[in-house]
RNA sequence: GGGCGGUUAGCUCAGUUGGAAGAGCACCUGCUUUACACGCAGGGGGUCACUGGUUCGAGCCCAGUACCGCCCA
């Protein structure tokens, strides 16, 4: 099939590929071919599966999602079009915390309280929100180029999903794990909830010192403890001290008396103080700082709560301070303590400070009744997925990471105190506590306020999306899936979660491989994010430089570690973008469809047999590289074979039999062409598609075009070598030109045997080369006898032709020096010692031609 | 405080088992070569953070120092 008129006119006058103009029409076409949205069949072990990250319905597409997907996207579309029944789960995540705080702060916006509208409406506008950022969203990802399949979108609130979520709760429950406990949570005065550890970050702040002093009891001494937080000082039950501290080896035993209260403390030994800090010792207020906490549950304190939840001093801090906040709290109690004489110093101190990562206001460490999930159990066949490796962690480091966390693994909070999340399936009648999937018969239950934390949704996300706890085709068709790839800040609060989860109720690990990418930061080093204003927005990046682009320089910049954001490289996949879209109107203009589509096993040309070995290693490598996840390297394989080999050599190579009309060559070209394409398309979709669509071979899309798979038979180092070597060549001649000043436009005559190089090397280096020229050669170059011309400028060549000549010789003293060191030669292997004794031969042979 | 990672060209980054350092961008010099100036050809540019050690040979291995970053407490 020729192209039509109206298809060469297109190619003809679209000099440059235009993203903009067609990647939603192509996306569009993959959409009506239904090409993401596989049939639950076969089984996990066949096909190929991949459960979205899911974005929180909170914001819009940023960098990291635009990685990830790029990532997924690449590995999906490969196996896709290995032809493997493939499915990609699409979905989002009502991340509660967050999601409640920005619908919060729109109403507030409003002048609108949500405790005035109440729980049910409330929730409603949330699920308006929701509605509206999923379309979003998807959208986005779409712009991306992602196959993800858009009719089994699931969101974490979903009934079915809830319904699942409620089945693991009472499942755990049922096993002992969940229990409701009074315990130390970070309580988030913002959010007005308890969050989990992982969601606290901590900062460095400047605080004062204050060291106060505590009499001790029937004596004249007193014991000076050191805190940042006076305010707390109510709730003091104890003091300790080290019991390898020699100065209050005595005291021990003995009580001291709270200043401001008169309370008597029971002064107490404990390992956990510090003997260096401040005078080594400590006050004890269980009821507000974690490590007091533990101190004070090992020796049976009581515990005693001044602080309220909605972050102001409590009754229980006496009628000075009660309703205070806390920072007016501390200047009160400062000013006392100064009044009665007891506070004895007042320093600047520097130390690490909790805050919530959602509300961003300061962690106050508070007891409160919460639901926990206890770990051990669930954690160890965690670990022993990961150690015998049924789950692989790739890079290797952050395997031991997931281990070490593991093993000192803490029980989990899992009740929030929100609104939008699925509320805890609990009901109290009394002092009765029942838990189910369904509501308890009978009157007078009461449902549990609370929530459950977003991450424990998040945490059966692979199999909760596939229909579980039912028995559903999709679940036996796609889970286990095969790949997940994460930011490492999630590692534990999802992934982690996930196997333990995984294992537990679906019965096995729920991914074979997680690939830990690196974090793109902002051009400047920084972190990308909203509040510093360093976010770069990828759809802005795919408007002008198309989806292609944004791809390919993503997997490219991504890498091991963390990376700045490239423009570069963003460039290089546009460039790479248009060089495709270019060579292909060079070869799809020129070339007519041969009536035999089959490349013969042993073309005739050399240059052919070239190209098509270069092709299959090309494709064996990327295939391997992209199986270990090492995108960054494949798509530089890809770029190089593209420009370099592929259209700086082989197609200038070429262009004489391309527009002679030679048989064999369009057989080549379209062949070569159809793989590259299909090599390229799971990195660069829009482009590879859009040009598949005026490839004579073409049948339907490049989307479930068979994937190449190398052909080991067309492959030859050794004929790979030999056109290298006619490629340096050309390059010698060329740098000579360029030395001797030669303008492009002249043509050198050069005597030599032309049969012993192929017809390009004088070709593309200008010079014309046969024997039985008349007159003298004024230099040699690659054995050839350069002759005089009037381009020549031989003033300029002296000079250059002198540096690189002294450059030479020093190249040969340093490989001289080596082959004088007899313990080289005696103790190197000795291919290494012949390489060096050819290296010097070759230098000596151009310093000889230089003359 | 514990652990992990980094330091290579002006910039951003690669460097497989130790054999003498690469890419892209930027820079310089040419080129309206009928696929592409988002292009082509040629070129300059590095005490591989520092100090010791192992080795015939170290960017790579070992020990230490400095600075930067991340995770956990």
């Amino acid at each position: 099939m020729a192209l039509d008129a109206e298809a060469r006119q297109k190619l003809e006058e679209t000099t440059r590929w235009q993203p903009s103009e067609a990647e939603a029409r192509i996306f569009a076409e993959w959409i009506d071919g239904d090409y993401f949205h596989p049939e639950a069949t076969g089984n996990a072990e066949d096909n190929y599966s991949v459960a979205i990250p899911p974005p929180n319905v909170t914001g819009v597409l940023h960098m990291g999602h635009a990685l990830n997907g790029s990532m997924q996207d690449a590995l999906v579309r490969m196996n896709r079009m290995k032809g493997k029944n493939t499915l990609w789960i699409l979905g989002m995540d009502h991340a509660g915390i967050a999601t409640q705080s920005v619908v919060e702060k729109r109403l507030k916006e409003d002048g609108i309280d949500r405790h005035e509208i109440g729980r049910e409406d409330f929730t409603r506008r949330v699920w308006q929100w929701k509605e509206d950022y999923a379309t979003r969203i998807k959208q986005q990802y779409q712009r991306l180029g992602a196959s993800c399949d858009y009719e089994r979108e699931r969101f974490t609130l979903d009934d079915d999903y809830a319904r699942a979520v409620r089945k693991v709760f009472t499942s755990l429950f049922e096993k002992g794990l969940i229990y409701r406990d009074n315990y130390m949570v970070n309580w988030d005065p913002g959010s007005r909830s308890a969050i989990s550890d992982l969601e606290v970050v901590n900062r460095e702040m400047a605080d004062t010192l204050f060291s106060i002093d505590y009499p001790v009891e029937s004596s004249d001494r007193v014991l000076t403890v050191a805190t940042v937080r006076p305010e707390t000082m109510m709730a003091d039950t104890a003091v300790a001290v080290n019991p390898a501290d020699p100065r209050y080896a005595d005291l021990i035993g003995e009580h001291c008396i709270l200043p401001l209260v008169g309370r008597r403390l029971p002064i107490i030994a404990d390992e956990h103080v510090d003997i260096e800090f401040g005078t080594g010792a400590l006050k004890i207020t269980p009821g507000h700082d974690v490590n007091d906490f533990e101190i004070g549950r090992r020796h049976g304190l009581e515990e005693i709560s001044v602080i309220g939840e909605d972050g102001r001093m409590t009754e229980a801090a006496g009628e000075r301070f009660a309703g205070m906040t806390v920072g007016e709290a501390q200047v009160a109690v400062a000013a006392a303590l100064r009044e009665e004489g007891a506070l004895s110093a007042e320093e600047e101190y520097v130390h690490s400070v909790p805050f919530s990562e959602r509300s961003g206001e300061r962690i106050e460490p508070l007891i409160s009744l919460q639901w926990f999930c206890r770990m051990e159990e669930l954690a160890a066949p965690a670990i022993e997925a990961v150690e015998d490796g049924r789950v692989n962690i790739t890079p290797d480091q952050w395997k031991g990471v997931y281990l070490n966390w593991m093993r000192e693994i803490r029980p989990w909070c899992v009740s929030r105190q929100l609104w939008w999340g699925h509320r805890i399936p609990v009901w109290y009648r009394g002092d009765e506590v029942y838990s189910g999937e369904q509501p308890p018969e009978g009157d007078g239950w009461v449902q549990e306020e609370d929530v459950l934390d977003t991450w424990f949704s998040s945490a059966i996300w692979p199999f909760a999306t596939l229909g579980w706890p039912d028995e559903t085709d999709e679940l036996k068709a796609f889970y286990p899936t095969d790949f997940l790839t994460t930011a490492r800040e999630i590692l534990f609060l999802w992934v982690a979660r996930m196997i333990m989860t995984g294992i537990e109720f679906a019965g096995d690990v729920p991914f074979r491989d997680v690939y830990v990418h690196s974090v793109i930061q902002a051009r400047d080093g920084r972190r990308m994010s909203k509040s510093l204003g360093t976010g770069i927005d990828p759809l802005g990046e795919i408007d002008e430089h198309g989806a292609d682009a944004l791809r390919f320089g993503l997997l490219s910049m991504s890498s091991t570690q963390d990376v700045r954001y490239s423009d570069a490289k963003v460039q290089q996949g546009r460039d790479l973008s248009n060089k495709l879209w270019n060579a292909s109107r060079l070869i799809l203009m020129n070339i007519d469809e041969p009536e035999v589509r089959t490349v013969p096993a042993d073309p005739q040309a050399v240059e052919d047999k070239w190209i098509l070995s270069r092709l299959e290693s090309t494709i064996a490598s990327v295939t391997s590289l992209l199986d270990e996840y090492d995108f960054a390297h494949a798509a530089q394989e890809i770029y190089t074979f593209v420009f370099s080999e592929l259209c700086d050599w082989y197609l200038e190579i070429a262009k004489p039999r391309i527009y002679e009309g030679d048989g064999e060559i369009a057989q080549v070209l379209l062949h070569a062409l159809e793989r590259t394409l299909s090599l390229v398309h799971p990195i660069m979709p829009f482009v590879t598609e859009e040009i598949w669509r005026y490839h004579p071979y073409r049948e339907g899309h490049l989307v479930v075009h068979p994937f190449p798979e190398a052909e080991t038979a067309r492959r030859s180092e050794q004929l790979e070598a030999s056109i290298d070597h006619d490629i340096a060549l050309t390059r010698q001649l060329r740098g000579w030109r360029d030395m001797a000043g030669v303008p492009p436009k002249i043509v050198l005559d050069a005597q030599g045997d032309a049969s012993k190089v192929l017809e390009f090397v004088g070709r593309l280096s200008r010079v014309n080369i046969r024997s039985g020229f008349d007159g003298e050669s004024v230099a040699t170059v690659a054995g050839f006898g350069i002759l005089a011309s009037e381009g020549l400028d031989m003033d300029a060549l002296t000079d250059r032709l002198g540096a690189r000549r002294a450059k030479l010789e020093n190249d040969q003293k340093k490989i001289e020096g080596k082959l004088g060191n007899q313990s080289f030669v005696d103790k190197a292997p000795p291919e290494v010692v012949a390489e060096e004794r050819e290296k010097l031969v070759r230098l000596k042979s151009e310093l000889v031609e230089l003359g």
